[in-house]
DNA sequence: TCCTTAAGATACACGTGTGTAGCTTAAACG
DNA sequence: CGTTTAAGCTACACACGTGTATCTTAAGGA
C-alpha cells in the first residue's frame, strides 16, 4: 500500500490467524465459519490459509491446541464456599476467554464433528483433572470435610450445569449468581448447605 | 413427472414445509438455514417459499408457532421424587420433538435474534407456567411439603440445567438419570434429600 | 364446466465461499 | 550481497444461496 508497511511471517502470522479463527467462531459459530472470513478477519490472503491448513475445522483444532490452557482451580484449607465459588470465577473467565468463547462456538453446532469434540475433552478437561468444581470437592471430601461418595457425576456437574444456563439465558453470571449457585445448589447436595440448619 | 402425480395447496403445503423448516435448522442448525434447504426439504419450488414469508427466520418463528405445544407438568398430592422424574422426563421428550430440536438450534447459535428468543420463552416456555420442574417445586410447597421461600431462580433451575448439560455431553439423559438429578441435585436443595437423613 | 388461484418450474443477475494457479516481492539466511 | 523462502495479490472456474420475473398447469370453487 501507501508507504512503509511489514509483512508478517512464520509464528507472527500462525499467531495472528490462530485468534482470528478463534474470533470468527466465536461470532459468527463454528456452522458459519469459513477461510474467507478467518483470512478477512486476520487480514491475510486466503491462500496463505490453504499452505497450512485444508479447511476451517482443521485450522481451528490447532488454534485451540496453541491456546493458553484453561486455569485450575487450587483449593485451600478450609474454605469449601469461597474455593467453590473461585472454582466457578474460574470457569467463567474461561468462557470470556477467545478459546472458551470458540469452543462454546463448536460445543453448540449440531453439526460439531465428533472427533473434534473428542479432542477437545481430552485436551481441555480431561487433561486438567475433570470439572472445575469436582477438583474442589474431591479436595474437601478427601480432607475428611464430608464422604467423597457424596461426590457422584451428577453432584460434580451441579455448578457448570447452572453456570452454563445462566450464561445461555440471562448472560454471564456475577459473583452473586456464583455465589447462590454454591449455596443453594452444590452445598445441599454434600449435606453442608442452608436448607435444614 | 411420470404417471400420475398430486399437487399440494394451502395448509396441507404450509404444513410440509414448517415441518421442514423444523427438521432443517435441528440438523443443520440457525446459521446454515436457508430458503433453499427448507425448499428442497419440503420438495417444492424456491419461489413458493417467497409467497409467503420474507426470510428464513420468519417462516421458523411461523413454524413454531403452530408447532405442539409442550406438554405441561401434571403434580399429583404425594409423590414428589416421582414427579420431579416425570417432568423431567417430559422436558426430555420435548427436547426430543421437532419443535425442541429447533429451539435448541436456535438458542445455541451464537447470532441468534433477540427478538426471536425472547418470543420463544414468552410463548413456549413462560405462558406455560415456569420450567418444568419449578411447576413441580411450587406445588409441593404451596401444599406444606417444605417451605417455599427455598424454591429460588438457581433451584429452580438446577434439574433443567442438568438435563440440558448431560444431553450436551454425552447424550439424552435415561430414567436412571433422571433420577439421580433429582435425588441427588434436586431434593438435597429443598432440604429433603438423601445427605443426613 | 369454466375460471380463478396459486403451486411448480425455469431462468436470471448477483453475491459469497471454494480450491487452485501464477506472479510479484518482502523477509530471512548464507 | 545475493539467494531462497514464503507472504501477498490477482484471477479463475465452480458451487450454492438470494430474490425476482415469467410461464405453465393442477386444484378447487362458482
Amino acid at each position: 500500500m501507501t508507504g512503509t508497511w511489514s509483512r508478517r511471517r512464520g509464528r507472527e502470522l500462525v499467531d495472528a490467524i490462530h485468534a482470528a479463527a478463534l474470533e470468527e467462531v466465536a461470532e459468527v459459530g463454528y456452522g458459519r465459519l469459513t477461510m474467507d472470513g478467518i483470512a478477512k478477519r486476520a487480514e491475510t490472503a486466503r491462500t496463505s490459509l490453504y499452505r497450512r491448513w485444508p479447511s476451517p475445522a482443521e485450522l481451528l483444532l490447532d488454534a485451540l491446541a496453541e491456546a493458553h490452557p484453561m486455569e485450575r482451580p487450587a483449593p485451600g484449607a478450609d474454605d469449601l464456599r469461597g474455593d467453590l465459588i473461585a472454582s466457578l470465577q474460574l470457569m467463567v473467565d474461561w468462557m470470556l476467554s477467545p478459546a472458551g468463547r470458540a469452543v462454546q462456538g463448536i460445543m453448540s453446532d449440531p453439526r460439531r464433528d465428533p472427533v473434534l469434540v473428542r479432542g477437545l475433552f481430552e485436551r481441555v478437561f480431561s487433561a486438567h483433572g475433570g470439572t472445575f468444581t469436582k477438583t474442589v470437592l474431591l479436595h474437601y471430601a478427601r480432607h475428611g470435610h464430608f464422604d467423597e461418595a457424596l461426590v457422584t457425576p451428577v453432584v460434580a456437574d451441579i455448578g457448570e450445569a447452572l453456570v452454563v444456563k445462566h450464561a445461555m439465558d440471562t448472560g454471564m453470571p456475577g459473583p452473586d449468581v456464583l455465589a447462590a449457585i454454591v449455596e443453594q445448589a452444590i452445598l445441599p447436595a454434600i449435606g453442608l448447605g442452608p436448607p435444614r440448619p
